[in-house]
DNA sequence: GCGCTACATCGTAAATGGTTACCGTCAAAT
DNA sequence: ATTTGACGGTAACCATTTACGATGTAGCGC
């Protein structure tokens, strides 16, 4: 028994005669290993699990496609979890999750509460958070300076010469696509002298139907910005359809500029400038994270933050051109 | 022991005190019930294995969405598993979802060779095809009628007084997306009287730059088709940005249809016009399949059809209009 | 009131399929 | 002959489920 057992786990201590018979008997019976066994034995399952808001959104089947990516490369298997970014239901899955025996948690929501964080506790293997952050920095996370990145996007609007520039945000009680780009968008209003307009932002649900309807509201102004900055590319998308839609051209009429670069963004007219978030990346450093810490090795900076840059497109024009 | 399996397993053999009583020992202990001590006691895991060609497809994603809905509903976990339609490696992670002792399979790729077959043999678990179905039949499975889309879609074309009808198919080695639907672009023209130029057929990849290269060269030919038929949306919308980048118009100059209503279909303009595939009643339906197979009740009909439906929305025109 | 039966409740121990610490054996080297 | 190291076997252990048996109690007939 040991002995297959050490030659199914690749353990040297085997003469290559032995090794040689065990595989043939394998073989011939057709044995299976039954992993849930070797868990039982080992307390290891090699699997992680994964809370996820929604695996249909594209942002985030991106960022899954990168956690499974890495989580393949070093063996290991993950449940997947969608929670709608609804609490209850995070908590929830967080603790089958535990319960399954899994070696660690990739967890992905919009705010992590203190209720998380007491589920959290609970947990005797590592967490890594994913495209968000908890307010204290307790725990190791990857993800983007929204802040940062919307400040670009709106900070390149203004070096285009525009000044009335409005804003399609998320709700600002989403703290990174909602709170934080929004203060990016302050921000750099604020460090170009620009005085914040209160009728100039509006808040979406990050849905291109969102987008759209903000859009028509700001084409409704009798004073109408030049440029706007969506928080994401949807809503982005949706309000460059608004203003084709009324006959209006994007960049000559509005310039038009967003955070994310989901692959829809350069599968529109115009194509979109916006500013990029690497969706993948997040989702494989995270996972990297995780294998480091599931493995107990020490990690420099437990809490990165991934570039974002800013990309170019057709979106977005100098004003009076 | 037993007694405390019983009450969290809600058992109805134990005193209603002892019962409270265990509860407020597990609370005080903080004690978690082990799903893979119990998995391997009872030889059930409650888990489900995916194997999916790629999370990050939103056509996938969808799919998932709906897998993983049901799976939730039933209590059930997925184990999420992308193969990217490569044989070798969609067998090893069937293999090892085995070894998981998952209590069933959900399949989807491309093609289900002999290979695959071999591999499910080896289960003792059920298996379900999702969005594909295997030569002989032998599996369940659930998946539309492609070559009926198809069909659909290139009639109402027809329908619409076109017969000089181009088609951006995919790979026909690809069984579903590739082959059935140039089967039916074929049988539709066919039906019509309607005669096959092999001119009138480019082989793309399902992305949007293939149907951008594709209707490139449509755009090329000296005896140009009126109306083009795309295998998928993405490439539809590949071929709509393409003619209006000529500075062309749809439907007005070119008509456009194709199959999947992904939800970018409704994201462009003009909005495109498609036969729509129930994505998340794909995987809807496959997983409610799946738990009764895994219940062991006899199901009426385990090779489910969903119905498709053509959606007209701006991308055709009648002919001469 | 006694004895018996039946049932509800609970505990015991085997079983699940592995891992792994520990020990014994054997052959080669010193 | 003794030491050493490679190899293989034994058995404890992992945290549950579950078959089965033990216990206690209530109901019943006499």
């Amino acid at each position: 028994m040991a002995t297959v057992s050490r030659v199914v786990n690749n353990n040297p201590n085997v003469k290559p005669q032995t090794r040689k018979k065990v595989y043939e008997a394998i073989e011939r019976l057709g044995y299976r290993p039954n992993a849930v066994a070797r868990g039982l034995a080992s307390k290891k399952t090699t699997t992680v699990g994964v809370v996820i808001p929604d695996i249909s959104n594209s942002i985030f089947a991106e960022i899954a496609r990168g956690i499974e990516d890495i989580a393949n490369m070093y063996h290991y298997n993950i449940i997947l979890c969608n929670a709608d970014k609804r609490k209850e239901k995070e908590i929830r899955v967080i603790n089958t999750l535990l319960e399954k025996q899994v070696d660690g948690l990739l967890f992905m929501g919009g705010t992590v509460t203190d209720e998380h964080i007491l589920a959290f506790q609970t947990s005797s293997v590592p967490i890594v958070l994913c495209a968000t952050s908890d307010e204290k920095g307790a725990y190791p996370s990857v993800d983007i300076d929204h802040e940062a990145a919307a400040f670009d996007a709106v900070n390149t609007l203004i070096r285009h010469g525009h000044r009335e520039i409005a804003m399609i945000s998320g709700t600002l009680q989403d703290p990174a696509n909602g709170y934080a780009r929004f203060h990016g968008y302050k921000k750099a209003l604020e460090a170009a002298g620009i005085e914040y307009q209160e009728d100039l932002v509006r808040i979406g649900n990050y849905r291109y139907e969102s987008g759209v309807e903000a859009m028509k509201y700001f084409l409704g102004l009798k004073k109408k910005p030049t440029a706007v900055f969506a928080a994401t590319d949807e809503m982005a998308i949706g309000a460059i359809h608004s203003i084709q839609d009324e006959g209006l051209k994007v960049p000559d009429d509005f310039s038009v500029i967003s955070v994310d670069n989901i692959r829809m963004a350069s599968m529109v007219r115009p194509l979109l400038t916006t500013v990029a978030q690497p969706m993948y990346d997040l989702g494989a450093v995270a996972m990297r994270l995780l294998t480091k810490l599931m493995k107990k090795e020490t990690v420099e900076n437990p809490r990165v933050i991934l570039p974002h840059e800013t990309i170019l497109r057709l979106s977005v024009n100098h004003l009076n051109e």
